[in-house]
Parts: C-alpha cells; structure tokens; sequence
DNA sequence: GGGCCCGCAGGG
DNA sequence: CCCTGCGGGCCC
C-alpha cells in the first residue's frame, strides 16, 4: 500500500523526508507524496501538475479507502467527487452547478461516463449527509467541525465541553483521544468545504451558479524568495521577498480585489494559504516578514498577523484580542524575544492599529499555525482569514507583569471565515463581552461611525466613507502597460572587508568595536573588559553607529551574561583578560596573541 | 524543542 | 540614517 508524506513533511512508506523537486502535492486533495515512493510516479513535467494521489485515483475502489488520517473518509470522497465536477473543462458553469445539486441531494444524474461510480457516489451522499456531517453530541450539522483520529467528527464547542467534564475518550466508540487533540483540537477544513459545499447546493436556486470556492494549489504559485551573495546562510530564514503579485500599494486597506491581481484575476480569497510568512507577503494579505502589525502610526494599520508570539493573545475565530508590539528587549541582535520587560505604549504600530479602530477601517487577518493554542490556526502555513474591525482597544497589565495594549477585533468581512459552514459572510453581530475591561486603563473606543461598515440593502460589508488616500506607490517594477510586475533586484553587497572581518570576529558583544583588554565568558560571547565591568553596574550600552548591529542592554543587578542568561557570577570573581595590541593607524586595534578563552564553539582569539 | 543567529523590510 | 520586528534555518 502507498503512504503520504505526514504533518510534519516525512515520507510515510521511507521515513525520509523528500526534498522539494521530489515532492508531489495531489490536486485534489493536496496531500504531499514522495515521488520516488510512487509505484507509477508521473514521467512529464506537466503532468505533475495536474498530478491525483493514489488516495483519490482510486477513491472508489474499498481497499483504497484511506484518505488520509484524522479525516473523514467519505466527506473526503463527496469532496473528490465535487473537484472532479470541477475540474472538467467539457461542461459550462451551469452544467457543473447541476451535477454538483444532483451528486449532493442524490437525484438522478445524467448520462455517466462512469456508472459504478456514480451510482455509488449517489446512493451515499444522503447517508454522509446525515451520519458524517451530524455532530454526535447535539445531533445538529456539525459547526467548527473537529474529527478524532478514530476519524469521528464533533463541533468545536460540543468537543470542547467533553473534554471539559475530564474525559478522554472518543463519545462515540470510546477510543482513546491523544493529548494533544484534546488541549489543542483544530477544525477540519476539509469538511468544512464538504457542509459548505452541501448548504450550496441545498440553497441554490435553480439556474443561478452557485458561488464556486477557489482552492489554491502549488503549481500556481509565484516565484519564490531569494536569497542573496550576502545572505550566505541557507534556505529561506535570510531570503529576500520574490515578487509580490499584487498591483494594490502596500498602504492599501481591506479585500485585495481581483481587479489588483493580474496573475490571477481572483484577488486574495478568504482562506487562501501560503508556506510561510515570505510568500504571504507575495500575495498581499500581510506584507511585514516578521512583524505582526503592518501600518504607518499617522494613517492606520492595513493588517495584522497571528502566530503566537504573545502570550496574551485570545482566539475566538470570529473575534480575538490581540497584543500590541513592543515592550521588550531585543538586544543581542534579536528579533523576537518571549519575555518582556517594559511597558507597552501607543505609539508606532500600536497607534496604527488606535488608528483604525478609531476610523473602523477594515484590518486583514492571517493566521499562522505558529499559534498552538487557537483551535482557528490553520494546521500548517500561513491563511488568510479575511478583515475584521477594531472595536475597541485598552492597556492592560499583562500576563509577563508590564502593561501591554490590546485590541478588540470582530469579524466583518463578506465571505465566511475558513472555519465556519455558514455559505453566507458576516453580519454586524453583538461585541463580546471582555472581563478584562473593568481594569482596563486608557481606553479607546470609535466616536463616529465607521469607515467599513455593512449596508443593510446591499447586504453586504463596504465603504461608507471613502478609504484612506494611498500614499505609496504600488510594489516596485509593476509595468505601467500590462501591470505585470517585475522582480526587483536588491543591490548586492561587494566583498566584505578585512575591517569587517575582523570587527565580525573580534569585536565585543556590548561597544561592537574590536575588544579592548578582551575577556570571553563560559558561555563563549566576547566582551571588552571595561564594557562588562560597566554591564554590571547597571549602565546600558548603544550601538556602534553605521553597521546596522543592536543595542545591547542590560539589567541592573543582574549577574547574567549580557548576551545570553548564563549566570557567570562566579567567573566574573575572576575573569581571564587576553592580551591585545595598541590601536593601527586605521583606529583598528590589532590583536596580538593567541588564547584560549574557555566556552565550546566559542570565537577564540587568533594570531593575525 | 529551545537557543542563537542574521538578512531583510519598513517605519520614523 | 537608525531602530524595530508574532521569521526561518540550523545547531545542540
């Protein structure tokens, strides 16, 4: 029997875990395959693209039945059925709605290429409708549909409530739940599309198409993230951005339109997911690669992203409370940090975000599944969720003991979230109610009334004030002819020189310039002595100015390495001093000696 | 799984 | 120009 490749990208029939050029992702269900794990890979290029699983080629024969773990094996069919309507390039939009209708509510087809299949697929819809689809606790269509890996299917809330009152097994064959599902249960979008298809299809009035869910495959997308002569490190984590495929200018607020997408003519669809943070920014929906707001503190923030880097952050899919940025301390060249260790304000990205909860702009959601404790993260990547509004937005004193600024997001877009089997988007519902509010201090809330906001004749989300005037230019190199964009070229560093070389090398932790009377700790970071007598008296240090290198503070009374938190208490009683030559006539000083200054892996000092 | 490192992008 | 940042890869 053939295997997929798992969650975590690993060959389940070779164990390894197949580079990208090996990977085949399968059209209709996505799953990735190891290609050289195939029995019959595909021999063309070409056909790679259009490549089916052996999952879903052979979907109705029974000894081919497993879909994939932790899913339900024939909403998985029903799904295959409706991609393979889909995807037939023969029939008109309206014949697809028609057989879509006919495979849901089991009515008699037309002529079939295939009649074992249909008739099948047929005679079964109505069961799954009514077995796989219904939530074994509330008897009702499942809503946030979770699924056990004994592959049985539950609401979200229904789930959590069992799990709630101490148990731990399956409420319908009692098998075992794994810990993990139980603290941290994600919704299955698969069967998400499958009620959303189903509720379509029930709903549509003959004739009229109904609205078809765009889903996103590998092939189509864009050229990737370079990386650069100066980037030497692999991979992605010092890329640049590739291009970004969208015509709106980065300062753009709400939906990106399909009218700003000429690669696709789409515009950015609610749901839609990417590799990473690099390859989101591509399309549009959250340009900033590591930061979690994007925005401008004078003009609002266009969107925010949430991964899980601050602990004070609360889900609730249609809603959540977000965190401010800032407040902690990124010395030592970081760029993020768990802890943190001053108050948050409102100023720069957090006064963005003030900005357009005060104007009620509509602000892009994605989500990345870095955010373990929110049952709406997508399980892999980054997703689009579409926009949501600030309601209101406070200070309070957060979990790590300094004050942070929180955000009251509330859903307000026109297609339904990826979670949710509503067919319809949102409409204006009542806030939340927020406990922390009563010890809130300078809250905010909106004045007038907003800029986004749903019309109830057109029943829809949409400017009622004109949105904020752009004052950027749409991505760089987008030809004015055609609108296809072309890929900036970042300028490339030349040779790195010997100053910096030996700057890179040598130079203290604290001051950055190469150490005076040099001392390196257990814990291998190399500092000045005079710059670590002064870390321990409490005083902070700046950068060098002009090398793009990081401040480096440090805490009073603290006997931690300033560069890491080794305690080096006990060395400091006696620190060993390494010799060093006079300044050149460059300012450069020259070091002189070679010594050994204790630390594995650490930067030794060399003879030069 | 956690620590460390660093180029890049964008705000101000 | 300097500062900041809810990344990503690698090493342990």
């Amino acid at each position: 029997m053939e295997l997929p490749c798992d969650g975590a990208g690993i060959c389940m029939a070779c164990k390894n875990k197949p580079p990208d050029e090996e990977t085949l992702n399968c059209k209709t269900c996505a799953t990735p395959w190891h290609a050289t794990c195939l029995v019959s890979p595909p021999q063309e290029l070409s056909d790679t693209l259009q490549w089916e699983c052996p999952d879903c080629s052979m979907i109705n024969q029974p000894s081919a039945s497993a879909f994939s773990s932790g899913r339900s094996e024939e909403a998985g069919d029903l799904i295959a059925s409706i991609r393979r309507i889909e995807d037939d390039k023969s029939l008109t939009e309206q014949e697809k709605a028609k057989k879509r209708q006919e495979l849901l509510s089991g009515a008699a087809a037309g002529p079939s290429t295939s009649d074992c299949e249909e008739k099948k697929e047929k005679n079964d819809v109505l069961d799954i409708l009514d077995k796989e689809l219904t939530c074994s606790f509330c008897m009702q269509m499942l809503d946030r549909p979770v699924t056990t890996p004994c592959g049985h299917n539950f609401c979200l809330k229904c789930f959590q409530r069992w799990i709630g009152q101490g148990k731990r097994t399956c409420a319908f064959c009692r098998v075992q739940i794994p810990p993990k599902m139980a603290s941290q249960p994600r919704i299955n979008s698969t069967l998400v599309i499958a009620i959303r298809m189903a509720r379509m299809s029930r709903s549509s009035i003959a004739g009229g198409a109904p609205k078809v869910y765009h889903f996103v495959h590998n092939q189509n997308r864009p050229d990737k993230a370079y990386t650069t002569e100066r980037a030497k490190r692999a991979g992605k984590a010092n890329a640049c951005s590739g291009k970004i495929f969208v015509t709106v200018p980065p300062d753009h607020f709400g939906p990106i339109p399909a009218e700003n997408d000429p690669e696709r003519n789409m515009g950015v669809l609610v749901g839609e997911k990417w590799e990473d943070r690099l390859a989101c920014r591509q399309w549009g929906a959250h340009l900033p690669h590591v930061a979690g707001i994007a925005g401008q503190s004078t003009h609002g923030s266009q969107s925010v992203a949430l991964s899980g880097g601050y602990i004070d952050d609360e889900d609730h899919g249609e809603w959540f409370l977000y965190t401010g940025s800032g407040g902690r301390d990124l010395s030592g060249n970081k760029r993020t940090n768990k802890d943190q260790s001053f108050d948050q304000k409102f100023d720069k990205m957090n006064e963005a975000l003030r900005v357009s909860c005060l104007k009620g702009y509509p602000v892009r959601v994605v989500r990345s599944h870095k955010e373990k404790r929110s049952s709406y993260a997508p399980e892999t990547g980054v997703r689009y969720d579409g926009v949501y509004r600030i309601e209101k937005c406070w200070r309070k004193n957060g979990i790590q003991g300094f004050k942070v600024c929180r955000y009251l997001f509330v859903r307000c877009d026109n297609e339904p979230a990826p979670w949710t089997s509503d067919v319809q988007g949102d409409r204006p519902r009542p806030l939340p109610v927020i406990k922390e509010l009563k010890n809130a201090i300078d809250t905010t809330e909106r004045k007038g009334s907003p800029s986004w906001d749903y019309d109830e004749e057109k029943s829809c989300w949409m400017w009622k004030k004109p949105p904020p005037v752009s004052k950027k230019r749409v991505a760089d190199g987008v030809d004015p002819e055609d609108g296809k964009v072309i890929r900036t070229i970042k300028r490339q560093r030349q040779n790195v020189s010997v100053r910096e070389k030996l700057l890179k090398e040598f130079s203290c932790q604290i001051c950055r310039k190469v150490m005076v009377s040099p001392i390196t700790t257990p814990c291998a970071h190399n500092f000045c002595k005079a710059c670590l007598e002064a870390a321990f008296a409490g005083q902070s240090f700046t950068r060098q100015r002009g090398q793009g290198r990081r401040s480096l503070r440090v805490q009073k009374n603290v006997m931690k390495c300033p560069s890491c938190i080794i305690d080096i208490a006990e060395f400091l009683q006696n620190p060993q001093i390494f010799l060093v030559g006079e300044p050149g006539a460059d300012g450069c000083n020259r070091i002189t000696t070679t010594a050994s200054g204790g630390g594995k892996g650490g930067r030794k000092l060399r003879r030069v």
